[in-house]
DNA sequence: CCTTGAAGTTGACACTGTCTACTTGTACGC
DNA sequence: GCGTACAAGTAGACAGTGTCAACTTCAAGG
């Protein structure tokens, strides 16, 4: 019996709302800062709120890096959706997605693969959609295997070293040494082109 | 006056006990749990002890990182005195002891590069050494340069190009997806030599 | 020997995650 | 239509945290 949004109870749908501040909090706060207190006061709950949604923090933390991984698979999709034929472009589009996400939320990506995070105890959410998030990715090589562009190394190890150096590269933009790299577009542009290359020049069949 | 360890007052070097404790606990419990007071606990003073060395709980954390950049130094150190004349045995050298740094130290890792310090406004000696470590690295690079095995990109680029990839590599090693192999020696050799191959086919001159 | 100042201790503060008991208010059976 | 049950949110308490200021200890130098 309701319009739009506001849902049932109190307060409407507080789940999201908390997931939506937290990601929000962990982006411009940083993960060692981020605390469950101040995300509940800026969703306009008391400090115990969360507790009906969420059995820990850490519950919190991992409904956000999941949203983080349901975004990155939707890289994968949508590169596959633009290329349907051209495997390579598969590939370079989603690398670059990767990239373009972890600069926009270093913080979600920190968390999802920082170490904060053991994926392998986590809730069922989040295991799942990271295996399914990888495995989109899986596909994107295969294809390229299909299409006989790759060496012959196992589809699971290219897939491994492609992630690898999306990640590191990643990681190494969105923290200290490579930040000025980032804001200016020519240089950033020059880096990125040069490590694709290094990475597609490393998978082709030889 | 002292014979060996005990230096001076009353309780002897805290500080490098502290980073020594703090390295083990971050190793044991990891980054989140990870708390200055059990430290000082387990160095056996008490709470208020660590501030007289330690600024803040970041500057112990970064004397930490710190170090685990200086034995990164080290690595690459020893990959050229232990092959002069090859550096693509240097470089594939400093990248196993990179990876193994990573394996037996994850926490460490993280604390690096996993976005909890910010290495652009850290303390003097943490700048100083992460730079010069990726010098390090970078002199891998132009070795194999020099000596025409790579290709016409720029050194600088090549290196992020190798960082990442190792990065990469032992974060996701270290981290969920690759846990498993980890402890599958044969897997995991399998797996080191194909992601470094695919490194050194990337780079190589074409 | 007495002063000094670095090194370590103690107690306090605000803040955190988490638990428990309480209140609120909506949906559903009668 | 109404009362009840139960999910959703509140309020207060607790131990643990980082940090600060005031205190004590003790090796060293004049």
């Amino acid at each position: 019996m309701n319009i739009g949004k506001k849902k049932s109870f109190h307060h409407g749908k507080l789940r999201e709302a908390l997931i939506k501040m937290g990601t929000k909090l962990l982006h411009q706060q940083g993960l060692a800062a981020f605390s469950l207190r101040e995300v509940a006061k800026q969703a306009g709950v008391s400090h115990g709120a969360p507790y009906r949604h969420f059995e820990d923090k850490t519950v919190l933390l991992e409904a956000i890096a999941a949203q983080g991984f349901r975004n990155l698979e939707q890289v994968c999709d949508m590169a596959m959706d633009r290329f349907p034929d051209d495997p390579i472009q598969q590939l370079e589009t989603a690398g670059r997605g990767y990239l373009d996400f972890a600069l926009t939320y270093p913080g979600v990506l920190h968390l999802m693969f920082g170490g904060g995070l053991d994926l392998d105890d986590a809730g069922a959410e989040l295991r799942l959609i990271s295996t399914s998030s990888f495995g989109k990715l899986l596909q994107i090589v295969e294809n390229g295997k299909e299409a006989g562009h790759y060496c012959s190394e196992s589809t699971l190890n290219l897939t491994y070293a492609c992630l690898a150096m999306c990640h590191g590269l990643s990681l190494l933009i969105s923290s200290a040494p490579l930040k000025a790299v980032q804001h200016d577009p020519r240089k950033f542009e020059q880096l990125v082109q040069s490590v694709l290359t290094a990475l597609f020049q490393g998978l082709i069949k030889r």
